[in-house]
RNA sequence: GGGCGGGUAGUUCAGUGGGAGAACGUCUGCUUGACACGCAGAAGGUCGGAAGUUCAAUUCUUCUCCCGCCCA
């Protein structure tokens, strides 16, 4: 095989023709993979496993895109890189597709019963579970896929199970009746952090309860009346004077008779509504307390499809509780009872999986202890064997573990992992197993059933690190790659996910399961709001894939963000992406066609200038490269890499290297240019990889000292003998003068085709020595012929003139020049030379800052006021000279 | 109510105790032997407002206004 004869390369890059191509490749090949290495250290990062039944959305696309750079990087930088994948059961999630499914047959999960609506949901996840991991594949994700897991395979329900009994066993699971989140529409209870709270419009009614006796009475204020039928008490404040005396007085609960007490409770603010309020135990967390310290029956009067109970009596059962609330709110003004209505707005619980209002509930559950696992898991962070990236989020965690309440981990759902305890229905006895139990180990009785119920999602997800790497079992993956290096993930599910993560690595491990973690922010739409299927503003990335590439997709996800911070998808970033792709492409096409002969075996002669140059600025910005990688700031990492492929590379580097490569300079000097583009696009090549990992191997396997993959190329490190920090100088010189004469040359008209002759007036002689040496490259870069005087005693008149660096630029436009115009252009740049040496002047006269800044500071001002200086008197002299000439 | 993030060019966003940046958009000129998904040039900002610290503040501190998020 031969890297030469590229004539032939398309001049448009089509990633659709290259990118499933190297990914094949890459997994065939088993470059992916890892496996325990003590010679090498390892690296390791768990991916947030996505839903097995979903598709990829650009939330996924981001977070992967991150783990897949940083691992990407790792692994050329010599680390024993694992990035270990899988998929998440999504309990509630899943359940609910499938029996949308069963719905649309006309049927329901009852009417199948418990194992055969098993056997669907396997048979959905056997169907569906492909295709996010598919997907996964198309974005590029250089993940392990022979580790795949799932949290409802046999090593995580090992683990589910091995947690589940020893945190029993260690007194840190309990089942208690308790009030819980219920959804009415996914009939389960869900977690506390499960309830997203939005305001929502509503109205507080004032009610009047009044005493038992017949003498006035009390008003409440309330905004969900329906829960009247529940209450059990009035409770104030304790040192609220206003009802000092009442405290003891009986009530009678109004439309219902109840008799009831006020009591006082600490839980009261006075200063909101009356500050007297309805105690309904059975349907709100806060009164459930007040019921507990004062011994309060609970009357439950709304059931689990959100209607109305027997209890609610028989003019309100079976009502749909705000059909129920209209009605007793009708009912209270009928009887004389509804004071005032007002409008108030209110958080109200909605489940955050299907939005439903969520109900608090009596319900007996599972809960796990939190304070004690919480507890080791606030030091952690504390002393920085977690670190989280932006720092701030630390805070977050903190306050969140501080403030912890007990977890509910029962689900009354079929689909997870279903809570090993079994009860006796003949002596009561509960048996917690890990195998199945079928007789009682009390009684003896053989009439055992187990639990119904299944565990939070988030509970397998909590195992993720270490189950995943074997977890029960001693394996050598959880010696070699635990505590992982880096949790990549968004910043919504820090206490879902991660903090649970990290106090149950804690809890089992006796380690943190990452060091580090790195969040990032949510992608939204271009407008700013979060993507979702309501709004129908969703982005799907796998058709962004299909029209521009997966490296653009990730390079456009990359660029511009900062840790922790949203970002927006706007289709022209993904353009801007999309062109920098078709850029690197040409660029490489452009040294392809000028490589055929090159041989990479012969030694380079002696460099230019410009080879010195972009060898400099290679290096430094490689060290950047890595600098801002280390740092996690990937963003920067990739603007600097644009710029440097674009700006210098390209604008710059490529167009110095052309006269050399057409054989316009010497056969040798020739050479050295084909070493040093070749050598300068592989090492940029291989610093991109880790964004964009398939055009860079497509053009990488076209270069010399190519091997089996870019992927495993060692990672450039900077090579200090090239840095050259006189040939950066040098060229900036040259740069400035080319700009000014091209600046003149669009503002004056001349053609582009035409060529211009160019005087410069250089005083400084290593500046004019400069020139005669690389003096070429300005005429090459701004179509100039040059002459080079020490200073010219006559200036020409027909001329346009800049100064710059202490060199007088005049271009000579005999006949083109418009000397109006040009007078113009030289006040406008006279007044902003003007305006800058007024501020520096105004700094070195301040002796404040002659004396407290730092010395290399001074100088710098002083230098900058020297040349702006020269700069004014120049460019006055040639603007009177033009004012003497047009008169 | 508490906490956090943001307010920088027309737009979207980087960045910084010492000369305000990019991309897109706009304007001008270009079939320049890699690229019009391109090249060259240009215009455009009191860095939300006020006070303080400092020789020096867009950057640090405090207050304040607006937007967003999280928690209660």
């Amino acid at each position: 095989m031969n890297f030469l004869a590229r004539a032939d390369i398309p001049i448009t890059y089509d990633p659709r023709s290259v990118e499933d191509k190297w990914y094949k490749y890459w997994e065939e090949n088993g470059f992916f993979h890892a496996a325990v290495n003590p010679e090498q250290e390892p690296f390791c990062i768990v991916m947030p496993p996505p839903n097995v039944t979903g598709q990829l959305h650009m939330g996924h696309a981001l977070d992967n895109t991150l783990q897949d750079i940083i691992t990407r990087w790792k692994r050329m930088q010599g680390y024993n890189a694992l990035w270990v994948p899988g998929t998440d059961h999504a309990g509630i999630a899943t359940q609910a597709r499938v029996e949308e499914q069963l719905a649309k047959e006309g049927t329901n999960r009852h009417e199948l019963g418990r194992e055969e609506f098993l056997k669907r949901v396997w048979a959905w996840k056997e169907q569906y579970g492909n295709r996010i991991t598919t997907q996964l594949r198309k974005l590029g994700s250089s993940c392990d896929w022979q580790r795949e897991r799932f949290t409802m395979d046999e090593g995580c329900s090992e683990a589910v199970l091995e947690v589940f009994i020893k945190l029993y066993e260690r007194g840190l699971i309990y089942r208690g009746y308790y009030i819980t989140n219920w959804c009415p529409k996914c009939h389960t209870t869900i977690s506390d952090i499960e309830v997203e709270h939005l305001d929502r419009p509503g109205h507080l009614y004032h009610v009047r309860y009044p005493y038992k006796d017949g003498n006035g009475g009390i008003v409440v204020a309330t905004t969900r009346p329906e829960t009247i039928l529940g209450d059990v008490a009035v409770a104030v404040h304790p040192g609220d004077e206003r009802y000092a005396g009442v405290v003891g007085k009986k009530l009678e609960l109004p439309l219902v008779g109840r008799e009831m007490p006020v009591i006082a409770d600490e839980y009261v603010d006075p200063s909101f509504g009356t500050g007297a309020v309805k105690i309904t135990p059975a349907h709100d967390p806060n009164d459930f307390e007040v019921g507990l310290r004062h011994n309060l029956p609970q009357v439950i009067v709304i059931d689990k499809e959100g209607k109305m109970s027997e209890e609610a009596g028989p003019r309100y059962r079976g009502l749909d509780r705000y059909e129920c609330r209209k009605r007793i709110v009708r009912d209270l003004d009928a009887g004389g009872y509804l004071l005032k209505t007002e409008d108030h707005a209110h958080a109200v619980g909605h489940c955050y999986r299907c939005n439903t209002v969520i109900e608090p509930m009596l319900s007996r559950q599972w809960f796990v202890n939190m304070k004690p696992l919480a507890e080791p898991a606030i030091e952690a962070a504390r002393d920085g064997r977690v670190r989280f990236i932006p720092e701030r989020f630390t805070k977050i965690y903190l306050n969140w573990m501080e403030n912890i309440r007990d977890w509910c981990i029962s689900r009354q759902l079929w689909w997870g992992h279903r809570i090993p305890v079994w009860y006796c229905r003949d002596c009561e006895e509960m048996i917690v197993s890990k195998k199945p139990v079928a007789r009682c180990t009390r009684c003896g009785s053989t009439n055992c059933e187990q639990d119904p119920d299944v565990l939070d999602t988030w509970f397998s997800s909590a195992l993720w690190p270490f189950s995943t790497l074997g977890w029960p079992s001693k394996t050598l993956d959880l010696a070699y790659y635990y505590p992982t290096s880096v949790m990549v993930t968004g910043r919504d599910i820090i206490f879902f996910w991660v903090a649970r993560m990290i106090f149950s690595g804690l809890a089992f491990m006796n380690e943190v399961p990452f060091r580090d973690v790195f969040i990032h922010g949510l992608v939204m739409d271009a407008l700013g709001r979060k993507m979702s299927k309501s709004l129908g503003n969703g982005v799907d990335p796998i058709d962004v894939i299909e029209s521009h590439g997966a490296d653009s997709l990730r390079f456009m996800l990359v660029t511009g963000n900062t840790p922790g911070n949203d970002l927006r998808f706007h289709f022209e970033r993904l353009e801007g992406a999309r062109n920098f792709a078709n850029k690197l492409w040409n660029a490489s096409r452009f040294a392809l066609m000028n490589l055929e002969d090159y041989d990479p075996a012969g030694r380079p002669g002696p460099y230019t200038l410009a080879d010195r140059w972009i060898l400099s600025r290679y290096q430094k910005m490689a060290g950047e490269v890595t600098r801002f990688l280390e740092a996690y700031e990937l963003g920067e990492a990739a603007r600097i890499l644009y710029e440097f492929t674009w700006s210098e590379f390209c604008d710059w580097y490529i167009e110095l290297s052309k006269p050399r490569l057409y054989g316009k300079t010497s056969p040798p000097d020739r050479a050295t240019a084909q070493h040093v583009l070749a050598s300068v696009l592989k090492g940029t090549l291989e610093l991109l990889h880790p964004f964009m990992p398939f055009i860079t191997e497509e053009i990488w396997q076209h270069l010399p000292g190519r091997s089996l993959t870019i992927m495993r190329a060692p990672w450039p490190e900077p090579r200090l003998e090239l840095k050259d920090n006189e040939a950066e100088k040098e060229m900036e010189v040259l740069m400035d003068i080319t700009r000014a004469i091209r600046h003149i040359r669009s503002e004056m008209n001349v053609p582009p085709g035409r060529r211009a002759e160019v005087l410069l007036a250089v005083p400084e002689r290593n500046l004019r020595a400069l020139l005669k040496k690389s003096g070429s490259y300005i005429s090459v870069l701004a179509g100039a012929d040059l002459k080079v005087f020490p200073g010219l005693e006559k200036a020409p008149e027909q001329a346009a003139h800049a100064v710059t660096r202490g060199i007088e630029v005049f271009v000579p436009l005999k006949g083109l020049i418009d000397v109006d115009r040009e007078t113009a252009r030289l006040k406008k740049e006279l007044a902003s030379v003007e305006k800058d040496l007024a501020r520096v002047r105004g700094k070195l006269g301040n002796p404040g800052f002659l004396g407290k800044a730092p010395a290399d500071v001074v100088a710098k001002e002083r230098a900058k006021e020297g040349e702006l200086s020269q700069k004014q008197s120049a460019i006055g002299e040639r603007l009177a000279m033009l004012e003497g000439t047009s008169l």
